[in-house]
DNA sequence: TGTCTTGTTGCGAAAATTCGCAACAAATAA
DNA sequence: TTATTTGTTGCGAATTTTCGCAACAAGACA
């Protein structure tokens, strides 16, 4: 297991929060599959071993562990929501249009960004996690083909 | 009405698409809705006036006009999409995920962080719109406080 | 004009997501 | 321990979004 589930579930219990059965399920299956998990792979996932573990809860989980900042909201190409496990250096995607690529960033390439925001417009950039869109190399090639 | 529909018309004509009644009423009702409209709000509005279009028509139209940069996408701080007239200069947002309120971004403070990504990663990045998520000068204060 | 091809829509069903509410379970206090 | 409070879940319904397919409409061409 990747993640440190005892650190979270003190951090959660610190927060007035409890750390159930289902929360602990849905973070693992996020955990495990990996980098972009939609809502419906976390279902199958857990159903599995918890049948009566509902939709919705999977839904509700995933947005509360987000607001906790555990998990990170990933926009995929085709628009919907995916989420992974947040850590502690933050990274963002650069996701082709075309092929619905992914490419990892840095944090360290929206740090000046951040700074701007921050001084000329008072706005404190929330960066847990951001995706961009575009053209990767071979789709700009293709196309330019 | 504020979009030039005789130049929108002949931009898709060209491209080999029809100028549909449909399509016409659909990105009137955009134009005319404001800056951040949902499907629904479309839908309820032109369902008035043609009571036999469909939703399904709504959300192709605004994702088909969102491929031709006609429209562009924004992303709401509750994860929705909604849609605005894509200008011929972008614009970009802040939004807050505390109070819901949208900062508009001049393009030009996403210029050089582009360039980078291009020269840097050979990803060119698609801004015809791009949301930030954080916190407005009030809702920090506030949290501070 | 009539035929053919192809883009577009409407409809209803399916899938994805959210909501309301009653039941349940954990923490707290008495 | 029991009662109380409050956070959390499951269920089913409602809402939002997508999909498949047949019908329709526009353009190309004979």
């Amino acid at each position: 297991m990747s993640h440190n589930t005892t650190e979270i579930n003190r951090q959660l219990r610190k927060s007035g929060f409890r750390v159930t059965p289902q929360r602990q399920l849905i973070l693992d299956a996020v955990c495990k599959l990996g980098d972009h998990v939609t809502p419906e792979d976390v279902y199958d996932h857990v159903h599995r071993i918890a049948p009566t573990l509902s939709r919705a809860t999977v839904y509700r989980v995933l947005h509360f562990l987000t607001e906790q900042r555990i998990l990170a909201m990933v926009y995929m190409a085709d628009g919907r929501l995916a989420y992974e496990l947040a850590g502690p250096e933050p990274h963002h995607h650069l996701v082709c249009r075309s092929c619905d690529s992914l490419l990892e960033l840095p944090h360290s390439v929206l740090r000046s960004f951040r700074r701007t925001m921050d001084t000329q417009y008072d706005f404190e950039i929330d960066v847990s996690h951001v995706s961009f869109f575009g053209h990767c190399t071979d789709c700009r090639d293709s196309a330019r083909a």
